[in-house]
DNA sequence: GCATGATCATGC
DNA sequence: GCATGATCATGC
């Protein structure tokens, strides 16, 4: 065996040798070792999707050389590290992590510990050498280019905070799994350690649960989430791009349930005007912003931005409602447009919207009209949709988009009073649903209909039906009424 | 008064 | 210039 070019038992040594990466693409490290003919078979190995090995394997292998062990212990067992290769993306607004981090599987044929301390997963995400690579979609994944290199301490001062929170969802996890509830587990029930799902699309069949052999579940994994790596990437291993400021004081996190905090926050202004609120955080009553209600919210949380470093690392969206005397959201709530091409390739369990909706955790804050007309702060919640939900009427609803999408929409041109045209479709109607339904949401709308344009938008206001006829770009909406029973007991 | 289609205001 | 969050406005 190989002497080793780096202590393998100290962690700062492990990480200084693993320094000496930066700069280099995974075919640089491939050409110590191999060259010629043997060289571009490895090479075409590590691209092919469908080898096992994957990029953290190829370092380990021909730069960490060392000998894989045993998968529950961490990969530098005697440095108690453990080595993640990681993607991140360049984005229009800065980088970003290309994926959650994943850990270790969550346990189906055996007892979880229900504390984190003395875990299993303690002992994987202690410490991770994390080397983050520049992904580049439309290139081989051996040319892309490791471009940072960082050591996660998890019992390092600067992650104490976050240490709280993880103890909290490793419990909320080991709790649903340990009362035979694993089939219900959702990436969203948890703040920065979340439980996704493991394994290809083929892979994810149900398996049965140790603590409930009545009903199988999907195999899921421990793992940091992507919301929350991005915020490592931009905090801790390039700071400056982005800018974050904390809801939370440490001694708050380690304290006290951070949803309940969330929401005493708000609750010390409920029964306040929107026009009270507006001037007591020095927000401008003249504007017609749209928006102004999040930025009040945010503004009662003690930030000034946008940018919670907290509901970053979580995930987490806050939308602002207001609900009539008759206790009905005024409207239904709006999400990114989709784009109908990309719809209609996709499973459902693996679409956009299944993902969104089994990844998000929202924030709802409610202002309720009183008798003279004005709205009244009534309370928050914090919430994410059940995946039963999710993967029943969810998925029924998605689908018929899909199949009416495929089989065909039909259009039925006509005018308003003063003339401006109004095209109806005979997609799904909110009326048909329960969960969400798909409305226009665009600048301007923008019709082409069997070659004949309608509407006073342009090109990037319309999106592409499978026959060639052009409309309004679309979106899902949460029924307003599906969100009534959400917020009723606020 | 609601459902549905249309559009606005902001921030990056 | 566009994505996003949110609301407007007409017809039934």
């Amino acid at each position: 065996m190989r002497k080793l070019p780096y202590d393998d038992t100290n962690p700062a040594d492990i990480l200084k040798y693993s320094e000496e990466l930066i700069g280099k693409t995974f075919i640089d490290i491939l050409k110590v070792e191999f060259e010629g003919e043997e060289l571009e078979k490895i090479i075409s190995y590590y691209n092919n999707p469908k080898s096992k090995g994957g990029l953290g394997n190829l370092l380990e292998k021909y730069y960490y050389y060392y000998l894989p062990n045993s998968k529950s212990e961490p990969d530098f067992l005697e440095a108690g590290t453990e080595l993640k290769v990681t993607p991140y993306e360049k984005t229009k607004k800065g980088i970003r992590a290309g994926e959650r981090l994943v850990i270790t599987m969550i346990p189906n044929t055996e007892a979880i510990a229900s504390k984190f301390k003395g875990s299993h997963l303690e002992k994987k995400i202690s410490k991770i050498l994390m080397v983050w690579y520049h992904r580049v979609k439309s290139q081989p994944r051996t040319n892309n280019t490791i471009d940072f290199v960082s050591l996660y301490d998890i019992y390092s001062e600067i992650f104490e905070k976050d240490l709280a929170v993880i103890c909290d969802d490793y419990y909320k996890i080991a709790s649903k799994v340990r009362e035979g509830k694993a089939h219900e587990l959702s990436e969203s029930d948890t703040k920065y350690l979340g439980a996704c799902t493991k394994g290809s699309t083929a892979d994810k069949s149900l398996q049965p649960q140790f603590y409930n052999k009545n009903i199988p579940a999907k195999r899921r994994a421990f793992s940091l989430k992507q919301s929350y790596m991005t915020y490592v990437l931009n905090n801790y291993v390039k700071p400056g791009l982005m800018r974050y400021e904390s809801i939370f004081s440490k001694e708050e996190l380690e304290n006290v349930d951070f949803d309940k905090q969330i929401i005493d926050k708000i609750s010390n202004y409920v029964g306040f005007s929107e026009e009270y609120l507006y001037t007591k955080f020095s927000l401008n009553t003249e504007s017609k912003s749209k928006q102004i209600n999040r930025s009040l919210v945010y503004r009662i949380l003690g930030i000034n931005s946008e940018n919670a470093e907290e509901f970053q690392k979580a995930n987490i969206v806050v939308k602002t409602i207001r609900v009539k005397k008759n206790g009905l959201p005024k409207e239904s709530m709006s999400f990114p447009k989709i784009e109908i091409s990309r719809f209609i390739e996709e499973d459902f369990e693996n679409s956009f919207e299944y993902t969104f909706f089994e990844e998000t955790i929202f924030l709802f804050v409610v202002f309720k009209e009183n008798e003279e007309g004005k709205y009244i702060l009534k309370g928050s919640k914090i919430w994410n949709m059940p995946i039963t939900e999710l993967e029943n009427t969810g998925k029924l609803e998605w689908e018929s988009y899909k199949k009416k999408f495929i089989s065909g929409v039909n259009f039925e041109i006509g005018y308003d009073k003063t003339g401006k045209v109004i095209v109806k479709n005979d997609l799904p109607k909110k009326t048909e649903h329960r969960i969400f339904h798909l409305r226009p949401h665009a600048s301007k709308s923008a019709y082409v209909i069997k070659g004949i344009k309608y509407g006073n938008g342009s090109d990037k206001d319309m999106d592409i039906l499978p026959n060639g006829d052009k409309m309004t770009h679309q979106c899902f909406w949460l029924n307003n009424g599906y969100i009534s029973d959400i917020i009723k007991d606020i």
